[in-house]
DNA sequence: ATGACGTATTGCATTTTGCAAGTTATTTTT
DNA sequence: AAAAATAACTTGCAAAATGCAATACGTCAT
């Protein structure tokens, strides 16, 4: 019933940090938020790498309890809720760039992102604080 | 009998690193090699998280597979193998050093590698090539 | 050859993931 | 106001990964 919680609690902070956000999905949803403006349910549902409704459901819950995501009600539409980032959540900005980096170091297929690549050489801190607005 | 080979494909830079190291226990194994200068099979074993053998097996099989772990015999001791980080594996030092900062913001409890969060605001890249070097 | 060491493998229970279908509540359309 | 569409979930069940305990296989020292 349960689908979370299984901290760890060896006090490393590599450990803590991979309890948080280190599964299968969390961080594409934060990728999702900080590189596509993503807010919503259903847009997270529509990313490329095909995420189930439930596994949705559950992350979602996970990193709101995490104090990484704010859920709250759409102003502008009654029936949607808007997924933001808490400052604990925007603080993951330079985990995901350095993630991006090694990739594209590393991944010898071609890349959609390779225009990102440059753009993180060219200016990596205005690149984090782009990550970190959505 | 498989217990990888989950790749998303869908050509983003963060699915790539996340299905070449974004499991339960690989980055823990990084951690032991570039943290704690650990090299074998029965060393990892002994982390604090306590991660079952045929779950190691299967991790450095994968890491070793991923171009991340280089197995090798240890010529001090015919029976045991060192596993070294390769270039590849290296690289993941700025990703462990993020986690490490993050954690340090944003975990309450009293962390054991407090001292290591020093060093790290004291002198980054020293403390990054201090990874690098296992 | 015996026992200890270092590295695995196997069997089985539990947990998590993935997939397809169904549900509830709120708009919009007719 | 009834029907259709939209948005956010929930449920049931199969498949895969994880965790745990026990066992096995090659060195190596005596």
């Amino acid at each position: 019933m349960n689908t979370e919680n299984k901290k760890r609690e060896s006090g490393c902070p590599v450990a803590f940090g991979l309890d948080t956000f280190g599964d299968r999905w969390s961080l594409l949803i934060i990728r999702e938020i900080m590189l596509k403006g993503k807010r919503t349910y259903s847009e997270f549902l529509e990313a490329d790498e095909g995420i189930a409704s439930n596994i949705l459901v559950a992350r979602l819950k996970h990193l709101e309890a995490e104090g990484i995501l704010n859920k709250s009600r759409d102003p502008d539409n009654r029936r949607a809720f808007i997924y933001a980032l808490t400052k604990k959540g925007r603080d993951l900005a330079p985990i995901l760039l350095e993630i991006i980096i090694w990739s594209g170091l590393h991944d010898e297929r071609p890349v959609a992102l390779r225009g990102v690549l440059e753009k993180i050489q060219n200016d990596r801190e205005g690149f984090e604080a782009s990550l970190r607005k959505g």
